[in-house]
DNA sequence: GCCTTTTATGGTAGCGCTGTCATTATTCTT
DNA sequence: AAGAATAATGACAGCGCTACCATAAAAGGC
C-alpha cells in the first residue's frame, strides 16, 4: 500500500515537478530553465517560465542546496551593529550582491571571538558560498574551518596580517601613525587619548599603536589618556574629554576612537566654553556625515566602509574556487583636514 | 559496477551516518542528540557528543530543512540600512535570537515594494521559520504569499493599518499629531517641514499627516515646506533648513523626519548665528544618542527601535503555528522635550 | 504478576532538487 | 556527403537528514 505523500508539505506548495508535468518536460529540463543553465530552446524556456507563473511555483533552495552541495549564501560576521561603521560594510556588500543569486546570512559577535567561532560553525551549516568576518583575528578553531572549508573567505578592515584568502581593508597601525605625524606637523605637542571598552577592538588598538609610534619618532608621548568604562557613544566621548581636562589642563589636543566620540568632545568643548582647535585640537576616525555637516568640520581619517564592504563581495562572486595565492586589497584612507584640528 | 560515491561532497566532512556508525547507534539516534529532541539515555548522548566532536562534525542544515520542510531562518526585509533605525531594529531581532537556534537573513529593499516582493520570494525558497518586514504596505502578491504562508509574519515600525499576523511599532500618525500638539503648546505659530526624497517611507507621511491635522485643529497650517532631492542626511538637514529660511524668515519653528536631518538644521543655526529655540524651534523624530549628547539636547520624539526589533523577533518565537487572532504591540514614543524647540 | 504506560532505540522511505551520463536532433567542417 | 561538433532533452540515482511507524525494554498500577 503506498504511504500517504507529502504529510510533510505544504498542502499546495507546487513542485519542480508540478512545473514540469504542467509544461511537458522533464524535471531536469525545468529545473535547468530555473537555474538560466544550459541549453534550452526558446519555446522550451517560454512554457516551462508560463508553467511556474501559473503555479506560483517557489524554488525550494534546502533542496538544491542538498543536491548541489553548495548554496547561494554569503555569511558575514560583524563585530556590532551600534557602531555606524558596520552597517555601512553591510550596505557595500549588499549593493555588490543585488542583481546576483547570492544573500547575505548576518551574524554580529559583540567582537568576541568565542562568538564569532560558534556562529561560524552554525553558519557552516548552510554550505555558503563564502564567509566574510571582520579582522584577521580569529580563534584556532575558527581559523581551521576557514582555511579547509571549501568556501571563499574575505576578512574586512584589517589588512595587517595574514589573511586566509581574501583581506579588504586599511593597515589601522598606518592611520594611527599619520595622525601622528599630521598633528604634530600641525603644531600639537601635548597630546591625549580616549579610549572605549571594547578591548578587542583591534582595529582601534593598531591605531592606538601607530599613533604612540610616531609620536615617539618626535620624542613626544601620550600625555593622558582615559578609558571610558562603557561602549563607544558619543556621550563616552563628552564624559572622557570632561575627565581627561579635569587632570591635564595642558593638553593641547586629543584623540578619539572615533567620530562619534570626537563629536561628543565637541559637545564637550561648546559646553564648558573651551575654543576648539585654538584651545584644543579634537581628531577622530571614521570620516561621518554628521562631523562634516557640522559648521566647523570634523578633523578625522576617512574609511572607506561601504568601499570594503563592496570591493570584497565583488572580488568573492569572481571565482568560486579558492585561488591558490592571497589576496589583500587596500583600500587606504583620507586624512580629512577639518577645522577642529 | 557502483557509482563512485561522493563525487559532489567535500572528501572529508563527516556526515551523520559517520557520527552514528563512531558512536555505535543509528542515524536517528544521532540526529535525536543533535537537536537534543526525544529521550535519549545519558551514556548514549554522551557517546554520539564525542563521536561528533572527534570527527569535527557539522550538521548539514540544508538536509535538515529538506527533510523537515521547515528551516531555523527568519527572513528581515527592512528598507535601508543607511538610515540608523533600523541596525538598530535589527540589533533588537539579533537579541532575541542569540541563544536560541534562529539565524536572521536579511535583505534591503531600499524602499520599494517591488524590490521587497521580490526578495520576499527569494526567501521564501529557504523555508524560513518567520519573515519580518517594515510596515504594513506590501504588493498585492507580497501580501498574498505573506497571508499563505506557513511561517509567522511580524511587521515593524507601523501600527496603523491591519496586519497579516503580528504588527510591532507605534502609531506615526499620532506622533505627528503629538509633535504638532506640543510644539502649539509651547507657542510656536509658523511652521516649516523639511523632507527627504524617499517617497516610500511610509512611516515620515503620516507623521506629516498626523502633523497637519493637529495644526488645522488648532486653525493652522504649515507656512513652508522644502523636500531635499535626495536622501536623508545631516547636510540634507542643513541644506533644507537654509533654503526654507531664505523664502521664510518668519518661520519660529522646523520640524524635520529625522534627528540626522534635524541635526542638519541645528548645525545651519549655529553658523547662521541663529539662537535656536528663542529663533527658531527645531524639532527631530528618532531620539538619537547624539542630539542628546549635545549641549543644547535635541527636542525629538524617541522612537523605541530597539525594544520593537527585540519584541518582535520575541513574539514570533513563542509559538511556530501562526493564531486565529492577529496581534498588535504599541511600543508607543516619548516626546523628548529638549533644548531646541 | 499481568497489563498498561513510558522510555529508549531502530528501519525505512522519502523531502525536492541537481550531477552524471546517455540519447537524439541539428548544425558545421572540409 | 560523411564525420565531427554542438544543441537540446531525458533517466536515474543520490545529496544528508528527519517524519513516521515499529519494537523492545523498563517502570508503574492495582
Amino acid at each position: 500500500m503506498p504511504r500517504k505523500r507529502n504529510t510533510r508539505r505544504s498542502p499546495d506548495m507546487p513542485t519542480l515537478a508540478d512545473v514540469a508535468r504542467l509544461a511537458g518536460v522533464s524535471e531536469i529540463t525545468a529545473s535547468r530553465v530555473v537555474r538560466a543553465q544550459g541549453p534550452i530552446a526558446d519555446p522550451t524556456r517560454l512554457r516551462v517560465l508560463s508553467a511556474i507563473a501559473a503555479l506560483g511555483y517557489i524554488p525550494n533552495r534546502a533542496a538544491g542546496s542538498l543536491a548541489s552541495a553548495g548554496s547561494t549564501l554569503m555569511s558575514v560576521l560583524l563585530p556590532s551593529l551600534s557602531n555606524i561603521v558596520f552597517p555601512d560594510v553591510l550596505r557595500g556588500i549588499h549593493t555588490a550582491l543585488t542583481q546576483t543569486a547570492f544573500q547575505p546570512v548576518i551574524g554580529v559577535t559583540d567582537y568576541d571571538p568565542l562568538i564569532e567561532e560558534r556562529i561560524l560553525i552554525s553558519f557552516l551549516s548552510w554550505q555558503p558560498a563564502a564567509v566574510i568576518l571582520a579582522g584577521l583575528h580569529h580563534t584556532p578553531v575558527a581559523r581551521r574551518y576557514l582555511e579547509q572549508g571549501r568556501f571563499r573567505v574575505a576578512e574586512l578592515m584589517d589588512i595587517d596580517g595574514d589573511p586566509v584568502d581574501i583581506a579588504v581593508g586599511m593597515s589601522h597601525r598606518q592611520a594611527g601613525y599619520e595622525t601622528g605625524r599630521h598633528l604634530i606637523q600641525r603644531g600639537y605637542r601635548r597630546f591625549g587619548y580616549a579610549r572605549h571598552n571594547i578591548l578587542t577592538d583591534d582595529r582601534a588598538s593598531a591605531r592606538y599603536e601607530g599613533l604612540c609610534t610616531s609620536l615617539q619618532e618626535a620624542g613626544l608621548s601620550l600625555i593622558a589618556e582615559h578609558r571610558y568604562p562603557g561602549p563607544s557613544s558619543t556621550k563616552a566621548g563628552r564624559d572622557t574629554l570632561e575627565i581627561l581636562l579635569s587632570a591635564h589642563s595642558e593638553l593641547d589636543v586629543v584623540i578619539f576612537p572615533n567620530d562619534d566620540m570626537a563629536m561628543g568632545g565637541i559637545f564637550h568643548c561648546m559646553y564648558a566654553g573651551i575654543t576648539v582647535r585654538e584651545q584644543l585640537g579634537i581628531f577622530g576616525f571614521n570620516g561621518l556625515d554628521i562631523g562634516q555637516a557640522m559648521p566647523m568640520p570634523l578633523s578625522t581619517i576617512l574609511s572607506k566602509r561601504f568601499l570594503i564592504g563592496k570591493t570584497a563581495a565583488e572580488k568573492l562572486l569572481e571565482s568560486r574556487e579558492r585561488p591558490p595565492e592571497k589576496t589583500i586589497i587596500n583600500t587606504g584612507f583620507d586624512i580629512i583636514e577639518g577645522a577642529t584640528a
